[in-house]
DNA sequence: GTGAAAGCGCTAACAT
DNA sequence: ATGTTAGCGCTTTCAC
């Protein structure tokens, strides 16, 4: 018997004995095997007493054995090794398309939120809407093992996503969603939220209406576009005085190009409904750079009721998206279709409603 | 029992019985055997092909033949198996205090971008700033095994970082740095940064200037106040004509109750330095609520230069801090950790500048 | 109720 | 240069 195992049982004898707490500072960490010889059990008792789940398999007496022995050794998991053992990882990949838009981190919230009371963490990737750095995010999350994708990065054809159903991951998705409905989907109410914005503008007496659609290949702008349309068709606004110019990403800079072409092409615009705030904010840039009022020359809406967007001035009146919602509920979705293995892609709509501010008024006779 | 329990058990049998679709569509993803298999060699060899660093150890034509195999059966290598194996993971924990304040995906994105290059993915944590979340998202990140951390979460006396130094982890900590330097630190240079606003406001004629402080637990807010103190001093500006009040934490709401502090105690301030961004744009609100206009009555400086201050009404003036540059430096410092095992904590500090715009004006004769 | 043993997928000595 | 073997730390049959 080798020098180092007579040492290190004695430490352990000693230790037992004088019931000390003990922890080395730079060791490896105790893994369940030291919990076990402490505890004076086998690894796979301590196993089963330390999983929740498994703890009734157990005598209450050994129970409490092995949980001091862990509490002494400060025994953390090895989530790893756990993982790798059943090849779940209690861990939800959670893929967001532009951290830097105000919005996207609450909805982080809202899915932290509802993740952490059943003991799942999530694992968050940007990627900066695009497609490359989206498959390695995914890549790099999948090969962690993570148990499922929270996805608000959503394009309305999606090669990734539709691998992603075809290996059968689990995914819902966030606000955006595909055009072949593959996975559940939480997304805002967009068709009620746009007849809400044009109401309010008709009542204002506005007649020509432009909207500044965010990109066709996402199914927010494509499905706002729509929505815009529609609802203005159903207001008797005829096409060309209801303009779309649609935006390259949603973006200020974006928002401000087509904001141009617009008054370019349709100058006597009176209000404008833009894909969403950050396409708002560009367009109110460009609004000053022509030497339009708003709201007195011109009217703008944007969507998503973003942060700060109470603070610009004109204050933006915007349509409000409970974001935080938004994540916590498809988060729910999905914890949900882990438990029932449902493959029904169902999908949730949440309600929208508009903020009415300083950046919406009457039309100008003149214009 | 209900209608929906005994569904979903019906549905569970009638997949087992017919080995179901599910099953062939979602095969267990290919391992390093079966490509192995394929390629006709053994496991290790294909390990040794499969990874960059070992290539070199087989012969160019096995390499081929293992990276086509790899390739015919679309095989991901399972990160969760060979961090188990070797005990690295390739990547990092971050840690954020809040990611709704626009400068953190900056950082986040600083070290992305700094990390990818190198092989590493970020696995992003919020922490609200509440220690309690800290702990538990630190304790879920480590369980997971990350090489290190990354974290801008610090208080000056952070029981979590003593523990995390006493037990060897990898930390490079961003802005906010610990009492007892412990690990290496990316910051600002806010004395700086103080110094120039200050510099600023007293070229302007201003006499009497506040300063609403960050938590004085935390080194910025500490570091920027005593700084704001020296500052001061230096210029000729005695203590009582430079008042410092302490907010509660970095946010609107505590900016404002400390404003309100202020001008009750305080009324004839002409100038706020306020202790970032967040506490500025709390301030502006109490300036409005008061009457005072802003930078007529009052002038106002920011700090950080977070995204969309440049928006607000009266555009805002303030520091200007670096956040790509802190994340990326920060994400430098730590790979080379790794590499060197060197255990001194280098600071590197960011210059800053000051940016002027419009919240900032001449001191008026009558205040 | 508990122990023994196998195995998750990979890498890393150690052979050959 | 490649094959063999032995784990990494955990869970999970399967015995007893």
């Amino acid at each position: 018997m080798s020098n180092a195992v007579r040492h290190s049982s004695d430490n352990q004898l000693r230790d037992r004995l004088q019931n000390l707490p003990i922890m080395s500072t730079m060791g490896k960490p105790p893994t369940i095997a030291d919990v076990a010889k402490l505890a004076g059990v086998h690894k796979a008792t301590a196993s089963r007493a330390l999983n929740p789940r498994t703890s009734n398999q157990v005598t209450p007496a050994t129970a409490r054995r092995v949980l001091t022995a862990a509490k002494r050794l400060h025994y953390q998991p090895n989530n790893v090794a756990r993982s790798l053992s059943t090849s779940r990882s209690a861990t939800i990949g959670v893929l967001i398309p532009d951290l830097t838009n105000p919005l996207f981190p609450l909805v982080l919230r809202g899915i932290e939120d509802a993740l952490g009371t059943h003991g799942y963490t999530a694992l968050l990737a940007n990627t900066d809407d695009s497609p490359e750095r989206t498959q390695a995010q995914f890549d790099a999350l999948l090969s962690r093992k993570v148990d499922g994708f929270l996805m608000a990065t959503a394009r309305r054809e999606d090669p990734l996503l539709a691998r992603a159903h075809e290996h059968g991951i689990a995914v819902v998705l966030i606000n955006r969603s595909t055009d072949v409905p593959l996975f559940p989907v939480v997304t805002g109410d967009d068709s009620a939220g746009m007849a809400a914005a044009i109401e309010h503008l008709t009542d204002l007496g506005h007649r020509r209406i432009a909207h500044l659609s965010g990109p066709s290949t996402m199914s927010t702008g494509f499905g706002r576009a729509q929505a815009f349309r529609q609802t203005a068709a159903a207001h008797g606004l005829p096409p060309a005085d209801t303009p779309v110019v649609e935006c390259s990403s949603y973006t200020e800079d974006a928002g401000a190009a087509a904001a141009r072409r617009l008054f370019d092409e349709n100058p006597a615009v009176t209000a404008i409904l833009a894909g969403n705030d950050m396409i708002a904010l560009g367009a109110l840039d460009v609004l000053r750079e022509r030497g339009l009022d708003c709201p007195d020359d011109v009217s703008l809406i944007g969507f998503n009721d973003m942060r700060f967007v109470d603070k610009l001035t004109p204050p933006l009146t915007t349509v409000h998206v409970p974001h935080h919602s938004l994540g916590a509920e498809a988060a729910r979705l999905l914890l949900e279709q882990f438990a029932s293995a449902d493959r029904v892609p169902k999908t949730v709509s949440l309600p929208l409603h508009l903020v009415v501010r300083g950046s919406t008024g009457p039309a100008r006779a003149g214009r």
